[in-house]
DNA sequence: TCGAACCTTGACGTTCACGTCAAGGTTAGG
DNA sequence: CCTAACCTTGACGTGAACGTCAAGGTTCGA
């Protein structure tokens, strides 16, 4: 693990506290993804780090967002990459709109990219939404027949019968 | 579509109303799958339908219910074949014990069965609960930008600037 | 009994999402 | 300036999850 030892160790500029760009491999340790993943996503058109000259790719803090964004898609959510370029693209509208928006003072137009901004997040949520209500049927499916299961032991117990085999009785932590 | 006459019309035995075990091109249709991801399925052990005399495979209303569950997981839940594997190990035991629980009178063992019941099942609503509430982080993330985005707009509107631009301003059904 | 429509088991092809070299350029401490 | 450690672009390999023939057996109404 010899990480070379951070050159150019923040020279305090003032305002915009850029915390240098990272290279590849950091990124990749970073996130938790290797690097050759990280070069396919760029690949498939989900990011588009920006390169130094001798052509390294250079990964900035709204690029590890973006790779965060992608990782949980991917193993949390199971979405495809196909699936996942869709809600990537409108992060990467929001992007866009934060620069627009800091770059005018018209509050009729900023006023606009907010809501633009709000109609992308509405679509994404849409779409975990639409994903998650249907694993809400599925484990309300399988709470049924659970009851059913234990239904069967209290007519059992009820009628006496007594074993000494112990078990929990409760559903597993009554979330979801 | 030549959906052959249905031969053998129910010859209503009376008691058990066994539909007619289907072939395989019928389930596929049904459930929604190509003949071959079924054939695949049992390929890789995910079920294994009765066969017939000249080697047909017969699929019963278990077998359909089977078929469903992994399409489920499949496209609902985004699970691989081999996660859906353990899942669907636990409902072949939930099919196996209902037949041993039919089989005996003894209470004790009857509930020693429910109880292996109620534990599989257990088992799956962890895996899917797990599932499900990373995906409500996400969910959560999204509605904390959407928030940050809806408080700009107020803020100016708040300071006048009454554009005519109108938009739904619900977050999406609220659910989730 | 015959034939259309179905089924079977191979076996090879394909797409996705990377893994894994190979051959060479880049960076930066010493 | 040298060199270890990093990076680059190919390019080929791989496992999962099927698609797609091919060659032949099975069903069953006519």
């Amino acid at each position: 693990m010899t990480t070379r030892p951070t050159t150019t160790a923040a020279p305090a500029t003032g305002s915009a506290p850029q915390p240098r760009p990272l290279r590849i491999q950091e990124v990749a340790a970073e996130v938790g993804l290797t690097t050759r993943s990280v070069r396919y996503y760029e690949e498939v058109g989900l990011l588009a780090p920006a390169r130094s000259g001798g052509d390294y790719r250079l990964y900035d803090a709204e690029d590890l967002e973006r790779l965060r964004f992608i990782k949980a898609l991917r193993d949390d959510a199971g979405f495809s990459l196909a699936e996942i370029g869709q809600l990537v693209e409108d992060e990467a509208a929001r992007a866009r709109n934060k620069a627009r928006f800091k770059a005018t003072d018209d509050p009729a137009e900023r006023r606009a990219i907010a809501l633009d901004g709000i109609a992308r997040v509405d679509r994404q949520i849409e779409t975990l939404r639409a994903k998650m209500a249907r694993l809400r049927t599925m484990i309300g499916e399988a709470r049924a027949r659970r009851e059913k299961l234990a239904s069967r032991v209290e007519m059992i117990d009820g009628g006496e019968v007594r074993t000494h085999v112990h078990v929990d009785r409760r559903p597993p932590t009554s979330n979801a």
